[in-house]
RNA sequence: GGCCCGGUAGUUCAGUUGGUUAGAACGCCAGCCUGUCACGCUGGAGGUCGUCGGUUCGAGCCCGAUCCGGGUCGCCA
């Protein structure tokens, strides 16, 4: 092995073109592939920047020939030469019309034939990739969605820096407020039983800052929930957090629009028109069974409750005699793919989210099939078929249920779905939507009690002050989610800095006094010592790179994930740790975890 | 915790009603080759079929359990 002494890199690989033909260059980086042709030898050198073709032919020394017929694939080399045209172009690559005469060569390292091929497009099981994660990493696409993902980060950092805001660093390990998510604990040593959390969001700190003054903040935050995994959910995860303070709902979504448009400008070249749309809560669940809908496509839902409201069909009957509703989607042109089987396996998952049958008309140029017309007056049927705007080809699908917020999701979840099927999502496309004046309360049917549905610093619209004890069901929040392609990305809310309303909000959330100033007695306490209206939000750094890359999984957009079971196959952690360690902190384990 | 899908060579996969020595491609190793660029040609090595148990004369295939991965529901104020 050799070293680098007295080289220095002149030029990245994939940056070379024709016009430094004739300059001597010095070049790093990692053989994506040997050919040998016998007496000519190429090597293609890859770095971050892409590849470059290596030549070696009679006029190489000979010592350097025979070194370049001992390379293979990912070892480190060092080359000096001098770029020349090609003989023979390619003009599939970008440096395809040079190459490298090479007067001089270093094996800087040696390497193993990597478990998969350092190439785009990888097929290999995620798994295997994450174990060698570093490996992973070194493919053209992992690198270029890293740095994607750097230059979000920069972008964000001079967008809020140049709208007054000041980035301040809040605590990892804090107090554990059990709410909401599961906090990651920490122990401490010098406390024995008493425990750190990790954040879960920096939103207290960030509040305490509006009340320390500093008028503006941001940070780019690490926050983390001991929750489940899914694609779009890892157990730490990466937040703009900011807040502002003197300002309303308009001046932070004004704001967060901008930020935007501007990341998507800076970062892909792509106009977001602004202002964004706007959907209040109600209507996005009424239209689309969702409160975070993707709005790429159409089928919204139609509602046939009046139509069906006198029909002998039970299932119907039932569900609006007990205050529900029954709902339909249209899939157009979809009698095709939606086989009686395809239909059977939509009702499968339609009841895995809580439905209890799914009911549908299937148009074809044969006949109209269904599963309920026959249970329906000749007018009924002849209504349903007109409001949906039945044409041949189509099939609706249709829920009812005695929840009508149940009906609209379990619908919301199978448009998803049913357009997923049929391919009806545009690639490519940007739907950005605000989403507002989300219901305070959220009413829980198992224990029959209305709950936070946020946390309980938000804000109720002014115009829900008066009903607040009286009309839970109809109380707004001054909440606003900023949704992108089905996706949540952000969400945010106008603090309560007044302490009469906060502890009529504590009294209606059935925290006393006490309890609320054990959990938030410090931000109780600056309360009292001037606390500026404010407000803010947090967007998901994460979730936003992915849908800029449009990648299916977070996985992708983290250099380092955690995989399902919440461990990292690299590291392998979680792992045990040994009694010694245990003991300072006061630690015994009921059971030996199996090493 | 529930449901669905998956686990066979380094990698991606095929493997018939249970039946001889489990195959292919790529990769790897060796030889040949002066313009390749997914180089080409010739030859070769490489497998506890996730694991454990069961059924059987015989299991990659059937049964049970279990581990691992992916998706999803619950959960995520």
């Amino acid at each position: 092995m050799e070293t680098i002494k007295g080289l220095k890199r002149t030029d990245y690989c994939g940056t070379l073109t024709s016009k430094d033909i004739g300059r001597q260059v010095t070049l790093f980086g990692w053989v994506q592939r040997q050919r040998d042709l016998g007496s000519l030898i190429f090597i293609d050198l890859r770095d971050r920047t892409g590849i470059v073709q290596l030549a070696f032919d009679d006029s190489t020394d000979r010592d350097i020939f025979s070194k370049a017929f001992a390379v293979r694939g990912e070892f480190v080399l060092a080359a000096v030469g001098t770029v020349r045209e090609r003989s023979s172009k390619n003009l599939e690559i970008p440096t395809g019309e040079i190459e490298v005469e090479v007067t001089e060569l270093r094996v800087l390292a040696k390497s193993e034939t990597p478990p998969f091929e350092i190439a785009e497009n990888s097929q290999t099981s995620e798994l295997t990739r994450l174990k060698y994660r570093y490996l992973d990493l070194r493919r053209p696409d992992l690198q270029k969605n890293i740095i994607l993902r750097h230059k979000v980060a920069k972008v964000t950092r001079d967008y809020f820096d140049e709208n007054g805001f000041i980035e301040i660093e809040t605590p990892m390990l804090i107090r554990s407020t059990p709410e909401g998510a599961r906090d990651f604990l920490v122990p401490s040593r010098i406390h024995n039983g008493s425990f750190y959390a990790l954040p879960q969001s920096p939103q207290l700190y960030k509040q305490l800052s509006m009340v320390a003054g500093f008028d503006r903040y941001m940070q780019i935050a690490r926050c983390f929930r001991d929750e489940d995994l899914r694609a779009d959910r890892q157990p730490e995860f990466t937040q703009i957090d900011l807040e502002m303070s003197f300002v309303e709902m308009e001046d932070v979504l004004e704001i967060g629009e901008g930020y935007v448009k501007r990341v998507f400008k800076d970062v892909l070249g792509v106009d977001i028109p602004l202002p964004l749309p706007r959907l209040t809560y109600t209507e996005a669940m009424e239209r689309y069974g969702s409160d975070k809908p993707d709005t790429r496509y159409g089928m919204e839902l139609i509602d046939l409750s009046d139509i069906v409201k006198n029909s002998e069909f039970v299932v119907f009957k039932g569900a609006l005699e007990n205050g529900g509703t029954v709902r339909a989607i249209k899939a157009e042109n979809a009698a095709s793919v939606l086989t009686r089987k395809e239909i059977d396996k939509l009702t499968e998952s339609a009841k895995g989210s809580g439905a209890k049958g799914l009911a549908w008309i299937r148009m074809t140029d044969e006949a109209t099939s269904s599963s309920f017309l026959k249970f329906m007056s000749e007018e009924e049927n002849s209504q349903i078929i007109s409001k949906a705007d039945m044409k041949v080809g189509d099939v609706l699908l249709v829920i009812a249920d005695s929840s009508r917020t149940k009906a609209l999701s379990i619908l919301g979840a199978l448009r998803q779905e049913v357009a997923r099927k049929l391919d009806l999502i545009p690639a490519g496309q940007y739907n950005f939507l605000w989403i507002t004046e989300f219901p305070f309360f959220e009413y829980d049917e198992e224990s029959g009690e209305w709950l936070a549905m946020h946390h309980p610093f938000t804000a109720p619209m002014d115009d829900s002050l008066d009903i607040l004890e009286t009309d839970k069901g109809k109380v707004r929040a001054k909440c606003y989610d900023l949704v992108l392609n089905g996706i949540e990305l952000s969400s945010g809310s106008i603090r309560i800095t007044d302490p009469v309303l906060q502890s009529r909000i504590f009294d209606l959330l059935g925290l006393s006094k006490e309890e609320a100033y054990e959990k938030f007695g410090y931000l109780l306490d600056a309360f009292r010592f001037g606390a500026p209206p404010h407000g803010g939000m947090g967007i998901g750094l994460d979730r936003l790179c992915m849908q800029m890359l449009g990648c299916e999984s977070l996985r992708d957009v983290v250099a380092y994930p955690k995989v399902q079971n919440a461990s990292e196959p690299m590291t392998e952690c979680p792992a045990p740790v040994d009694t010694e360690q245990l003991g300072e902190l006061g630690i015994k384990l009921l059971e030996t975890p199996e090493q």
